[in-house]
DNA sequence: CGATTAATTGATACTTCTCAAATCCTGTGG
DNA sequence: CCACAGGATTTGAGAAGTATCAATTAATCG
């Protein structure tokens, strides 16, 4: 973690996708002075499970995925985020340790935010606490999705819904591949199954013309179909 | 949904349980004037996934399941509310439809709480959002656990776990049987299995001694080895 | 450009699901 | 309070779906 190129929150762009959204100017000022920018390089791990933060990081520019050692220390992904997302307030707010390790997909540029000043914040505006109830309840709800996925889904169904929900979730690229560069070992450690398993259903689905593969370029060549194989209503 | 016994908040001994807990002496009095007192039979559905609570509930008496319906109707039940447990918060404050059905498993004593009083109260009480915010923090780190476990963990394992969990969860009666009364095909929407599943493994733990069964009666015999059978290590 | 990690493929074993049939139990109404 | 109907539970057999292990090839990073 290095010191980063200094961003003012007044001037942010990512701001308007934050939790921070609606601050005040005053406030912004505030949160500027208290805040320091740093930087992660793609790997990095950015909180460890079972630490203490100290505050959280509002993710600037990169991406990262929350995951939890689970059985002989398998990597289980649980979600992603992404610019304006906030990292470690679950922690901060709960009281309890991170459930979760954090690390950076890409290299990525993040604001530290001091557990005090988080508070501070959260005391003087009920709009700003109210978004990151929002958030958290949000993330709730996408949980429990998730959790039924995972009980009543097959594997195939669930790694089609998976591809789906990455191109939802990061979006394309110039050439329409989703824009997030992810190994088999972490595609199948969010779909919950062997990396085998990925490798060979992957392969299927190209050769249904689901998908498109170059490396680790994937993209989504039908996704009515996609959706059909997943069983994806909504 | 009948009218229930009314309860009034400054003296109710389950208050302190709950979310409420550090409400004003006034603030209690508001809250006992706006609130409705209803009742629940067994097996009543509280909330429809979907559609739009106008207001939350408190638990004063009872137990209830948080399910989804997944694929083909199928109920996966998500986790459980006891007395204190606020029902229905997660859709008013994240301002999406309900993402579970609710239901009684026992008959159960509530109090309904109008959408308008619940921001109320968060708006002039940041300690109550600030359990509030709590709640919801500490719920998302369990659904990453379960998450895990149900991607990581055999059916085997998760059944253990689980039989462990809700003798956490309801304690146990005056026989030592855990305190709820669910049928197998709960206990399977729960681990994410097939009922009959369900119903071998239920058999294989009684002749290892690890618990016994009495209809739907389970008593945990052997904490320990149950756990060591679930893998379970904290 | 070599060393290490990642991806792929094949063969095999096992867990778990599904379907079917029989018995048991629970909640209900008389 | 008892009998009954319908749902719940149990057991068995067979079929899928996935995991695991091993060996090879490809790709990535310093």
């Amino acid at each position: 973690m290095n010191e980063s190129a200094p961003h003012i929150c007044e001037m942010c762009n990512t701001r308007k996708l934050s939790a921070f959204s609606e601050l005040g100017k005053e406030e912004l000022s505030d949160l500027s002075e208290h805040k320091a920018c740093v930087f992660f390089k793609k790997g990095q791990i950015i909180m460890h499970e079972g630490s203490r933060p100290t505050g959280v990081y509002c993710i600037h520019h990169g991406k990262a995925k929350f995951y939890k050692l689970g059985q002989e220390g398998k990597e289980q992904i649980i979600r992603f985020a992404k610019d304006g997302d906030l990292l470690g307030y679950r922690s901060i707010l709960s009281g309890e340790a991170v459930s979760v390790s954090i690390a950076a997909l890409e290299d990525t540029h993040a604001c530290f935010l001091p557990k005090a000043m988080l508070f501070e914040v959260i005391e003087n505006n009920p709009k700003f606490s109210l978004n990151i109830m929002k958030m958290a309840c949000h993330e709730l709800g996408e949980a429990g999705k998730l959790i039924t996925n995972l009980a009543q889904k097959s594997v195939t169904e669930r790694l089609a819904e998976m591809l789906l929900i990455l191109k939802e979730t990061f979006g394309e690229d110039a050439d329409g591949n989703i824009d997030i560069s992810l190994t088999r070992e972490e595609l199948a450690s969010m779909v919950g199954t062997a990396t085998e398993s990925v490798i060979r259903l992957l392969s299927k689905f190209k050769e249904d013309e689901l998908i498109s593969i170059k490396g680790r370029k994937i993209k989504v060549e039908n996704p009515v179909k996609l959706a059909r194989v997943g069983n994806v209503f909504d």
